[in-house]
DNA sequence: AGCTAGCATTTCATCGTCGAAATGGGCCAG
DNA sequence: CTGGCCCATTTCGACGATGAAATGCTAGCT
């Protein structure tokens, strides 16, 4: 025998320890075909004095099945991303599966690497949200996908239809940015600032559809839509949300609402008020988007559109579920709106502190 | 022919159509081996034709390598954690690697299952942050692990060595801790309340080491220890820390500070505070750990320590690529003990909204 | 023309596991 | 005592790619 030492060990040594074959010790580990007890024990026993571990990319070579499916998302430096990926590997983790994320950046050719399949990926599915990918270059994308035998099954979350050939896990963005500013208007705000989105840029993103919202709300209150109250961000977040926020309150001291694209930028607004030395909300009141963790913390707690981000990663993940079982594979597209409401606390109230009766409760108990 | 239309294209098939052999198309892809340009391009076209995808997973057997590197964390439901899997994705993305993600909850045999290989994971190394295992049954997994013959590599995080044959990258927890509660002390606190570790908890984990940094600063101040004020936390989460921090000023009205386990706690400590009418820090002063995002921005800009999370994530991944590393692998194993230093802002000082120069700024650009 | 050098392509074997079907041994019924 | 049956185990052959080494071809030199 030439000497393997430096490889790993296999099942047919394994086999040849115990007295048996290759194939009875798959059988022993795999526990699907009936192993007499002596048997079973003497192949342990060699699998624990030679240390085999399972090489699960052979496995998953023959199977043709990795266990593995992954989450393709823009960037999980964002609450809401990082939440949304929490939720999806818990609830991958009931199907046995394992989550690989990628992260996408803004970089659109990585999008159509993960939707064509060019990106050699070991995973038997696909979750994501695309960012940059609309439908005029997602048909072109999915079309290849398509055309091609056997490509594992994709789930697109977002706000917009790329493929009407593929399930679609979508956020109904325009009524939610409308149900977000019509709050602000009932509480008798006149003069409201968007924090987000670019009016200028023609991508038709998040951005672009609740910016929508936000002007069906002032058209139908009957109040006038001003452009200089829009102030894009190049990133999300709480920085660039504090930056817009201060620019745009410097230049319109009369702003008396901002309506934020997301809670990341909700966050840093409102650190952006405060560091003026105005108060939320009795100068300025605050809505973000997405109802992360943090907003029901913050002080004041942040009104916000919850989006159903949970829901909607427990959806995606079922609806892969469902591509992955053989025998129901072949049912039409799906597309699940997800629900969404709003969430009313302290930025928008007439006090700074609420008592907001959602702080969640429980859970594991890991520790940072 | 057979009809394999419902199976995935093969080099083999590229190449009958191309006219070559299914280890030109190999090479063509591969691009390691000079191919004839008439033979690229008529390779190229015959893999757009029949829209070839590359199995990694065939790949991954022959090669030995998968691409794919494992991190391994409590629960990505915590702002560290995420913000640790962020920056560990974003540096590995540099090694051209893609990240699966394991929760491994509260449970010591996911822990020992990842650290012993008994789970079969696709992939080439391990970076795991373990919670539940200690050096007692640490010990007794890496055994298993060390007279295994090739078993991927791993890197410990945390803040206890394991086991000495295996790099770590580690925490200065204890002085990290002390600074803390020297800074609260520094600032005229007498009462300082601990959110976070049970005391009556046997297993020395983050709260353990981070208490007993506490118990240094106080001896060193001449304060007594009082057990008391020391609150358990079942999840270091916002949540958790708000329950315990009302339950604390509750019975212990004179409380004038709180040193928090993690941000996430002391994000949640300030909500209770708050909604008890109290103020921060002229009433009770918050101290955090771990300077995630969120600290930067909260209101009051919450006082914590830096203990390096996106340095630790860089350091352990390079750590990993090393020992991936044919021509570097024998290294002994290395110990790597991040800094930490103390971020002062408005939580404990005088006022409650400060103007703290460490806002980040830019980066990429996607939205939520 | 004959020989060698150098490059492009192919041959061959192998990675470690598992599905399907064949084999062999033990037991019960006729 | 023997035929048939059932259960445990083995045989055989992929799965799809690639490292190493051999082959075939063309070009260049004498």
């Amino acid at each position: 025998m030439t000497d393997r030492s430096d490889r790993p060990v296999t099942m047919a040594e394994v086999g040849a320890a115990a007295g048996v074959t290759d194939r009875t010790v798959s059988n022993v580990l795999s526990g699907k075909v009936p192993v007499r007890p002596e048997t079973r024990a003497a192949v342990l026993r060699a699998v624990d004095e030679l240390g085999y571990r399972l090489n699960a990319t052979a496995r998953g070579l023959r199977t043709g099945r990795t266990g593995t499916i992954t989450l393709a998302l823009p960037d999980m430096g964002y609450d809401y991303f990082s939440q949304l990926a929490h939720a999806v590997m818990t609830e991958a983790d009931h199907f046995g599966w394992a989550v690989t994320i990628v992260q996408t950046g803004a970089r659109p050719e990585r999008e159509q690497a993960l939707l064509t399949g060019t990106d050699p990926q070991i995973s038997d599915g696909l979750i994501i949200q695309p960012y940059a990918v609309g439908p005029e270059n997602g048909h072109r994308a999915l079309r290849q996908h398509d055309q091609a035998r056997h490509r594992p099954p994709i789930v697109l979350l977002g706000d917009r239809i790329i493929n009407e050939a593929i399930d679609h896990v979508l956020m109904d963005n325009t009524p939610a940015a409308r149900v977000a500013t019509e709050h602000l208007i009932a509480t008798g705000r006149a003069a409201i600032g968007v924090i987000g989105p670019d009016p200028a840029d023609a991508t038709p993103g998040s951005g672009a559809v609740r910016l929508e919202g936000y002007r069906q709300a002032l058209r139908q209150a009957g109040l006038p839509w001003r452009p200089d109250l829009v102030r894009p961000a190049a990133a999300w977040r709480r920085a660039e949300g504090a930056a817009a926020t201060d620019e745009l309150l410097q230049a319109h001291p009369e702003v008396d609402a901002l309506f934020c694209c997301n809670d990341d930028l909700a966050l840093g607004a409102m650190y952006a008020v405060h560091r003026r030395g105005l108060r939320v909300p009795e100068d300025v009141a605050v809505v973000g988007f997405d109802n992360v963790t943090a907003a029901t913390f913050s002080h004041p707690p942040l009104t916000t559109i919850d989006s159903g981000g949970p829901l909607i990663a427990r959806t995606a993940v079922k609806l892969l579920a469902e591509r992955l079982d053989p025998t129901s594979s072949a049912a039409p597209p799906r597309k699940v709106i997800a629900d969404f409401h709003l969430v009313q606390r302290g930025s928008t109230a007439g006090t700074a502190v609420s008592t907001p009766d959602d702080v969640p409760r429980g859970g594991p108990a890991p520790r940072a």
